[in-house]
DNA sequence: TAGATTGTTAATCGATTAACAATC
DNA sequence: TAGATTGTTAATCGATTAACAATC
């Protein structure tokens, strides 16, 4: 296997790869080839055999990929059986929309608990996750393995809980406050920012300009 | 004003010069040079010069750029005061929160309605906005203009109802169904995906090759 | 005016595509 | 074996960065 450096564009498109596996699956495809990979998602079979070159030699010349195969690889890559744990800071509107409908489990990830101020919900379980108040948050991460943590709260105060959530030793933050996080000076701190707004600007970006 | 075609990627950077300049004027910054904005920004000042140049001169030598005038424009070029108008399909936890929660205004929209299946929600208005019912989506949109439809609904019905809204007359999609829409021969269908699933996996892998 | 900073042209860098020898 | 298709090297294309004349 190669070990250089991967560009950001590649691993945008690991993803991507996983899925159309996935469902070639499903589908009870066995094997396929880069060019009619290609065909289906669009892309050209030369960056396919590219970007796939980048983790291993995956495929079969005369043959092409067998599916199964390959989208095991490819999840490998992604981490999906690492057994990554998360929790989830912030169990409003949009937290309960994770909690109910995201499928942490087929992406790798196992949700141990989730925090809020609110006494509402405090004590309470969603989905089987456990919501305690934030008073625990910080013994909880002590004490458990915590890979990732999910930022579902308020943007006022997203900085301040990442700073005090990198103080505990977490290490990745899946960011939906719409706010750039950052940790300067701490590289091995990875932010997945989502911003809603930025998307649907786009979108109106391309309906504008016709 | 140069009308060449603009790159994905200067498009996608350009709500985040939105966001940035919108924090700017929040500060009460008056001017600013393409060196200081790109240090704000982590990009270089020549990216920067570059990306607004595809739209126009809005700078002054030795000066800089009004951050309120700059803001307008690009704001302008996003189109967010084209006042255009969006409505919702599917009403779950994460159509709610982003009803509760997205600043659809602020991004230049406003909602007409949300539409449901569920009789427990039709009928029922969420901040504001009327639910109706899905027998009701056909001549809604015959009598509205309806630019953008968000689909918060699941999977399984996503394609069915993008093509019997595409047959409307809709030509924007904000799709969170986490399936890859497309409308094939319809170029001025636009669709912004987002993919909550490809976003945690890119994560998965930083922190599993760190 | 002198200094600063733009808009733009040219140079560099990186990513995508094409081509092809290796081989199943 | 012959045909198909890989992995990889080389060519092309596009995007980013550097440089600088124009000018506020």
């Amino acid at each position: 296997m190669k070990k250089e450096i991967i560009s950001d564009a590649v691993i945008r498109r690991l993803p991507r790869y996983y899925r159309q596996l996935t469902e070639l699956c499903a589908r009870g495809v066995v094997r396929i080839s880069s060019q009619a990979l290609g065909q289906e998602m669009n892309i050209t079979a030369s960056q396919i055999r590219q970007d796939f070159s980048c983790f291993g030699e995956f495929g079969q010349q005369g043959y092409g990929y067998n599916v199964e195969e390959l989208r095991a690889e490819i999840g490998h890559i992604l981490g999906v059986d690492n057994g990554h744990h998360l929790i989830m800071i912030g169990v409003g509107n949009l937290g309960r929309a994770l909690l109910r409908n995201f499928p942490f489990s087929q992406t790798g990830f196992s949700v141990e608990a989730a925090f809020d101020i609110s006494p509402t919900v405090v004590g309470s379980s969603i989905n089987g996750v456990p919501v305690y108040g934030m008073s625990e948050l910080d013994g909880f991460v002590r004490s458990h393995d915590v890979d990732v943590v999910v930022l579902t709260i308020p943007q006022s105060v997203a900085q301040d809980t990442a700073n005090r959530l990198i103080d505990l030793g977490v290490r990745g933050f899946w960011n939906f406050t719409n706010v750039e996080l950052s940790s300067p000076g701490n590289d091995d701190v990875k932010f997945e920012n989502i911003h809603f707004a930025d998307s649907l600007l786009t979108l109106s970006y391309r309906i504008a300009n016709r």
